[in-house]
RNA sequence: GCCCGGGUGGCGAAAUUGGUAGACGCAGUGGAUUCAAAAUCCACCGAAGGCAACUUCAUGUCGGUUCGAGUCCGACCCCGGGCACCA
């Protein structure tokens, strides 16, 4: 053995052993639990950041958890491919996206394995490949033939002087990133996918997720935005736009009898049809619509309206009530028309007062208290007044009894609404999987036969910067189908599409035949646990549970969710610095800048290494390009070896939360390494190696450093699996290991192999984190079987017996002593040692000891008052 | 504005079911080793008082429940994230 731990010869040789072994590819075995583990696959942007880092380090833990509880585990990685940046960086580096997508891959997967992640690479996928992206295409056009894809008119954004559509990140200031030019709103034809027509299992599935994080589970309820309510129509005196009623949706049917006005959104068409012989409702509509081109502002902008001089006839009282437009009312959502009930709804309320509309109150508080409507409305649910026969219900009875009259009436329904919109899939982008569909000349669409996909995206193009190659190019988008001339769709699919299946695909990466091997598919799914980041938590994460239902109603997977246990890890935070002339910051990465501290650890003074200039601490912010404070995952690797990265990266916080990049705190991780290493020398180099533990025979001290092993077995197997708090779990092992070099006696045979048994165990317990020196201590302690498949330990029972225990005692709550005890000692001896110690009597002194209460074990408080 | 998280030493954090607050690590201080340094090892390390045993205070603030509260309840303050005219 070395006496010296060398990361990089143990990582390169543990590297070698697994690829030779190929120990991380898995077939379905279906004798043998299995295990899917996956983490969201990256952008191949061209390096790995911490951030991935920290994902797949976590993951790689899970898995490696996972495997040595004896399951099949299937942990893949693959590539997000499409996108936007790749057409950006090949106009700059004047190359193809393609060759720079397939350049970044090849250099992030070697990045990958010198980090030592357990991947099955024979699964490896990248979405910019035909033998993906052609069944998503063949998925979209069966999709089609079920009736849940259309088109229909949606707005973009669109540069008047580079005639191009601009993606929303292509809009700075609401201007042209490129030309500056002010960008217009226009209207084009787009794919839409009805995730509407799953909206209600999307929701209520929600709760078949007891593993998911509760904030992930309340931001999809909310983006869905199910509620229950009442349709209704308040008749016209006279037939408008081709109607006679104006139909409205309200979730508080209880405050139907205080509506005072009807409201109608700008783009409503009785709005339309009443503006056009009324220029001033003309001018104001167009106002509006002005204004909705700065979404930024909606949310604080003020209520405006214009009065039609129509009037809406109420459908229970028959009164004749205002007909206004208004800029607050969405044209999207509902009919695009509501009841204004200003007395209850902050909204009307505000547009009642400046327009002094009358504000009716009709619900009064049911504890009976003084409403002030002066000063805002009242939104709470209450007990009505003013509403006639409905005086006095509550909620739900006035939403029935309503409810009832409406219906009976033929003027309103219970309906649901949902938030949520139909998922628009266009993208006016090259780099993306071609939307699957001929135009025909006389207008009309059919989808690419089955047998004719996949329509393959040229990759060896020249971008101009402009026009995507696929819109400039004349040639490509000229097809026939049965001898009939028709062109191809030129727009390309929105990528999430890629990531809604990929998690699905890795089952059966290889297959031709279809989509999905079912066989396959349904032995690995559900993943067992998916881990990323929270930003994926809405958009992500809702289309990949709506895709696993379209596949299961396909028969292509029988399980209703994808994703069965999900972990948000949190961002990783490093030190920024920066320079500032003439108020203009220059950011400068902290591998910069020599940092000079106080004894606090606090930053004193920076400088720069080139320049020698003094610069500014930033604060400890998230890694990011803008504050230039990324560390280089791969400088990090050079510099103390993976297992180092890894170990730090889960011990310095739990997953979930923020992890602050820290030198030092680098160190400490690499200095622990290199004790274990020493110990297991020094142990193996004393004699130490096999001999079994005789647990009849022990001393006290090795009956001590036996009990610490089991207590850290149990512990950590409870952290990696259950809590998830894989930071305790190092934490528990950095103590076993304390342990170990305070109470080892390499003088006896006993000592030894109680010192064999518990650095056995520290090795494997720690074998998740750092796989590579683990790999070689673990041969170092004389086992032929590789530790990837290693057992994981047990606990022995008997080892965590105690014969006495630390007793607490506590005077009214507070404590007063510790003393030993028999651990059989039954809760009167307990309270007989307790009464008696001397601290204690001191404490009661004259008082009368009211209660005693003895948690056998553990603790003994005395009430004396 | 609404909905979620969170607030504990100089710092990252731990305390799992209401039962010893601060495990583990970082930084710091003192010592050993060394020509010296690095590395390593040992000791100390929330605040105040005390020679010491020990005592008092301390988990954002204020109050409550309890024999006992970082943990439960109520009000408030601050920080982070999400949503935001959704009728």
């Amino acid at each position: 053995m070395q006496k010296q731990y060398n990361p990089s010869t143990v990582e390169a040789s543990a590297q070698q052993f697994w690829e030779e072994q190929k120990s991380f590819e898995v077939t379905e075995d279906a004798g043998r639990e299995k295990f899917y583990c996956l983490s969201m696959f990256p952008y191949p942007s061209g390096k790995l950041h911490m951030g991935h880092v920290r994902n797949y380090t976590i993951t790689d833990v899970i898995s490696r958890f996972q495997r040595m509880q004896g399951k099949n585990v299937l942990h893949p990685m693959g590539w997000d491919a499409f996108g936007l940046p790749a057409e950006n960086a090949a106009i700059q580096n004047k190359t193809a996206p393609a060759k720079w997508t397939y350049a970044n891959i090849d250099y992030m997967k070697d990045q990958l394995k010198v980090l030592g992640f357990g991947f099955d690479w024979s699964r490896e996928l990248a979405t910019c490949r035909p033998a993906y992206y052609r069944w998503e295409q063949w998925f979209f056009t069966r999709l089609y033939e079920k009736g849940l894809v259309y088109k229909k008119n949606s707005a973009v954004n669109w540069c008047p002087h580079d005639q191009t559509v601009l993606a929303n990140e292509q809009v700075e200031d609401g201007r042209c990133w490129r030309c500056g030019t002010t960008v217009e709103r226009r209207e084009l034809a787009q794919w839409f996918i009805r995730i509407t027509a799953y909206a209600n299992e999307l929701v209520n599935d929600l709760d078949k997720l007891p593993h998911w994080p509760e904030q992930v589970r309340t931001m999809q309820r909310n983006w869905i935005g199910k509620s229950r309510g009442l349709e209704l129509s308040f008749a016209l005196p006279q037939t408008i736009a081709g109607v006679n009623h104006l139909d409205v949706y309200t979730t508080r049917p209880d405050t139907l009898m205080g509506v005072t006005y009807v409201s109608l959104a700008a783009e409503h068409p009785i709005s339309m049809a009443l503006a056009e012989d009324n220029p001033e409702l003309m001018a104001f509509i167009a106002e509006c619509k002005q204004q909705s081109l700065s979404e930024a502002d909606m949310a604080t902008m003020e209520k405006r309206g214009m009065d039609t001089g129509l009037r809406a006839i109420h459908p229970i009282s028959g009164e004749e009530v205002p007909l206004w437009v208004a800029n607050y009312v969405l044209m999207d959502y509902g009919s695009g028309a509501v009841m204004a009930v200003p007395a209850h709804d902050q909204r009307d309320w505000e547009f009642a007062r400046k327009y002094q509309l009358p504000i009716t109150q009709v619900i009064a508080p049911a504890d009976g208290e003084q409403i002030d409507l002066d000063s805002a409305a009242f939104v709470d649910r209450g007990l009505l007044v003013n509403s006639g026969d409905f005086d006095g219900l509550d909620f739900d009875a006035a939403f029935a009894a309503i409810a009832d009259t409406l219906t009976a009436a033929g003027r309103g329904r219970v309906t649901t609404h949902y938030r949520l919109r139909d998922w628009g899939v266009s993208r006016q982008r090259y780099w993306g999987a071609p939307i699957p569909m001929f135009n025909l000349p006389d207008g009309g669409e059919i989808p690419v036969p089955a047998d004719r996909l996949p329509i393959l995206l040229p990759e060896e193009v020249e971008l101009d910067g402009v026009r995507s190659p696929l819109k400039a190019d004349p040639q490509w988008r000229q097809d026939t189908l049965d001898g009939k001339p028709v062109e191809r769709e030129t727009d390309t699919f929105d990528t999430f599409m890629e990531s809604s299946w990929y998690y699905a695909r890795y089952t059966c990466p290889d297959f031709e035949e279809g989509m999905l091997d079912p066989a396959r598919a349904d032995y690995w799914l559900p993943v067992d646990q998916y881990v990323g980041g929270i930003e994926h938590a809405i958009l992500h994460l809702l289309y990949a549970r709506f895709f696993h239902k379209l596949m299961r109603d396909e028969g292509l997977l029988s399980s209703d969710e994808p994703f069965k246990r999900l972990l948000c890890q949190g961002m990783v935070l490093a030190e920024s610095f920066y320079k500032q002339d003439n108020g203009h910051k220059t950011w400068l990465n902290p591998a910069e800048v020599d940092v000079e501290r106080d004894d606090k650890g606090k930053p004193v003074r920076a400088i720069e290494i080139a320049t020698g200039e003094e610069v500014i601490a930033g604060g400890v912010v998230k890694m990011s390009k803008s504050k230039n404070n990324g560390i280089d995952p791969h400088a990090a690797v050079e510099q103390y070896g993976a297992d180092t990265v890894r170990l730090f990266t889960v011990f310095a916080a739990p997953p979930e939360q923020t992890l602050e990049w820290h030198d030092a705190g680098v160190e400490g991780a690499s200095r622990f390494l290199r004790k274990l290493w020493k110990t297991v020398y020094g142990h193996i180099a004393a004699g130490g190696g096999s001999a079994p533990v005789h647990s009849g025979n022990l001393k006290d001290s090795q009956r001590q450093l036996r009990r610490k092993t089991h207590e850290t077995i149990r512990k950590v197997s409870d952290d990696y699996g259950r809590r998830q708090t894989f930071n305790t779990a190092v934490a528990a092992v950095m103590e076993l290991l304390n342990e170990i070099i305070r109470l080892a006696e390499r003088d006896s045979e006993q000592g030894l192999a109680t010192e064999a048994e518990a650095l056995r165990t520290a090795v494997l317990l720690l074998a998740p984190v750092t796989p590579h020196i683990c790999h070689a201590l673990w041969r170092e302690l004389g086992h032929d079987t590789p530790l990837v498949d290693a057992p994981w330990p047990q606990v022995d029972q008997e080892a965590l017996v105690r014969s006495t225990i630390t007793l607490v005692v506590q005077v009214n709550g507070k404590v007063r002593a510790k003393l030993d005890a028999p651990a059989d000692a039954d809760r009167e001896a307990l309270e007989q040692l307790a009464v008696n110690h001397e601290n204690v009597l001191k404490f009661i002194g004259d008082a009368q000891i009211r209660k005693v209460i003895v948690v056998p074990g553990k603790l003994v408080n005395i009430v004396a008052r």
